[in-house]
DNA sequence: ATATTATTTTATCCTTTGGTCAAATATTTG
DNA sequence: CAAATATTTGACCAAAGGATAAAATAATAT
């Protein structure tokens, strides 16, 4: 049987939240609330990022955010819970740069500056974008209906946006999902195997040159094959 | 659909040295022994792929291999032995292509056929690609010494043959390095995010059609902008 | 200060899980 | 065939892990 089909997916008013709605500050959370929140989402993600959902454990996330396994269970009444509202903290930050996608730009300015946004997001969060991978490679059983309803909507809308570009001859003829999904694959790597990266060349996207050479490469490469006709 | 067929059985000495290999199956294994094996190391490839070594669990991975826990352990004595065994598979085929790049060969015709063999093993492997990529990603806790040593050194050489290409001004001056990751990062995006991708295009890589497509962008996008210079 | 509410902890429960054992049941060998 | 060996399983076990209860300790309000 399936035994570890995560219930909670049921309430679908959750897909809802899931996006739109960004941290609420509801009437009043008092600052030491806000504080242990913080620190336990910040924590688990961490826990999360290293051993994914089933592998995290309530007393590891606990201990990170220095304090004991019931408090953290006083903030968020199940583990499942805890992983949610880590997942919608991430999809927030994850999906924006794509949202900015204009039209109205140049080919080479807004891709170059998306490419730009998802490197710095990876520098920024990598923890936060292995949660999300692992999700991800996990079959989405969280995230499934997210992807399925509002990740494609907005990526149909940017996919319209690139196929706008090939139609008036500022970029080549490739396909936007693919285009997309390749400017998604490329900057997500240097945070999801940052230690296979750190492996091969000994550097992080911590380090200011290394980051900007990253940079520099990736963009050239996509660029130029993506912008002359 | 027990498409994970990995029948190599790596007799290299990869993982010999990180760890010791446990049940030598030297000359003379039965075939009832080479069956189970087989079974359990795609069962556990199935279930790894799905949770993580932590948050697989053996029952689930007996359950799927159709025998029970205290004979899957009967084969492998542990959990980690059995998930040494999955990597050590994993890491055999996973690696093989990339050494098979020939400087003597056009990068043209030496990268097509890199990115045409890392999307076939996507195709065909997608749920031991996210076991690899599930391993790094939570940092390589037991292949890191093998990343470091073995991955290196190949990776090292083959960046050597494709500086070479660019002093001969076969190809565009990238760095070899962000050239390789790119190729893995993108072709491997298709196994470890398939839910993603079906959930954007309702298509995986095992219908032809999309096969071939993804395929072509994938290889008009790099070659562009890898081979003019 | 006292009452009320919010936060934290200790002790505990119950299930899951990796792993063991010894007893079956096959399979091979002499 | 019988003996020896290989394979399989049901019954357990101790530790870990998610979760709860209730008492204890802050904080805040009246």
């Amino acid at each position: 049987m399936s035994t570890e089909q995560m219930k909670l997916v049921s309430n679908s008013s959750l897909l809802a939240e899931v996006v739109p709605s960004g941290q609420r500050q509801n009437r009043g959370e008092s600052r030491i609330q806000a504080r242990n929140r913080e620190k336990i989402l910040s924590a688990a993600t961490d826990i999360f990022s290293l051993y994914g959902f089933r592998g995290a454990t309530l007393d590891q996330i606990a201990e990170r955010a220095q304090m004991s396994k019931p408090n953290l269970l006083y903030y968020f009444s199940s583990k499942e819970e805890l992983y949610l509202a880590v997942l919608r903290n991430i999809l927030e930050i994850w999906l924006q740069p794509l949202k900015e996608l204009d039209e109205k730009q140049s080919p080479e300015h807004e891709l170059g500056a998306y490419i730009d946004q998802k490197i710095e997001f990876s520098r920024l969060y990598p923890m936060a974008s292995r949660v999300f991978a692992n999700e991800i490679a996990a079959g989405a059983p969280i995230l499934k209906p997210v992807l399925d309803t509002y990740l494609r909507d907005v990526v149909k809308k940017k996919a319209k946006v690139i196929r706008k570009w090939i139609k008036r001859g500022e970029m080549a003829d490739v396909d936007p999902y693919h285009l997309i999904m390749m400017i998604w694959a490329v900057t997500q790597h240097y945070a999801d195997f940052a230690v296979q990266v750190d492996s091969l060349l000994g550097k992080n996207l911590d380090e200011q040159r290394f980051y900007n050479q990253t940079r520099k490469n990736i963009k050239r490469i996509i660029m130029r094959g993506v912008l002359e006709n």
